[in-house]
DNA sequence: ATAATTACTTAGCATAGCTAATTAGTTCCG
DNA sequence: CGGAACTAATTAGCTATGCTAAGTAATTAT
């Protein structure tokens, strides 16, 4: 029998979900829908992926018996550490092939391609 | 029988191919899965669905017995051209709400992004 | 207490990516 | 020339993700 395996890659939408559970504690499969902009159906299956992968458990909420919380395991909230190392990693990486000046230009460009962004 | 209805959305995937054999003549299965970043049992497959939309036909290549053409239909072009038209009065919108110097801010970005993008 | 609403789930469809394996042409050599 | 090696496309089958429609269970409102 083989031990709950974790990883093998583990996709970008079931990452975005942990990083959402683990940043914000006691997300609702609601929640999480609205946060990742899908549908409940959507992220239900999500979230039994990330179940049946070992790194996120469902409980019901105390208040509400109808609602059920996401909750990233010891798993779970591993792989985010080291996910997010990693893309620190990278990103300054990145970051330090940009001198100074090119920094100043992206930092000025960067609240207009957000407003666009978000318009 | 219903005629051919060609639109009902057409994916982005569909759509980024449909501008390739529009903008690039005589391209093969093969050219179509390098130009857009995928294998060619994918191409082949979203081939498949331009075809049965009635955007694409297939065609063997006079040099080479193995290659497979793909061609834009005329129901095909005038989608490329609609979209096209769409895309343009749509960012033409967006850049209308740019001042000069926001715009200059962009230009300035716009190549260390590419840099970055591409390395 | 009954009706309406809300939260999640299940079922089923479509798109799109992949690898492995097949088929049919082309090219390369001995 | 003729078989071997290679190349292009295809088929088959898996994974993942999105959706809508419909069902179940819990809660809220009347």
């Amino acid at each position: 029998m083989r031990l709950e395996r974790v990883d093998g890659d583990v996709p970008d939408t079931q990452l975005s979900v942990m990083f959402g559970i683990v940043n914000n504690e006691g997300l609702t499969i609601g929640a999480l829908s609205d946060l990742e902009r899908v549908t409940p159906p959507s992220m239900n299956r999500t979230v039994n992926a990330l179940v049946e992968r070992g790194l996120a458990t469902r409980s019901g909420s105390p208040d509400d018996g109808r609602k059920v919380i996401v909750t990233a395991t010891d798993s779970g909230m591993q792989l985010v550490e080291e996910t997010r190392r990693k893309r620190v990693a990278w990103f300054s990486k990145q970051l330090s092939t940009v001198s100074a000046d090119e920094r100043a230009a992206l930092d000025a460009a960067s609240p207009i391609l957000r407003r666009l962004a978000d318009s």
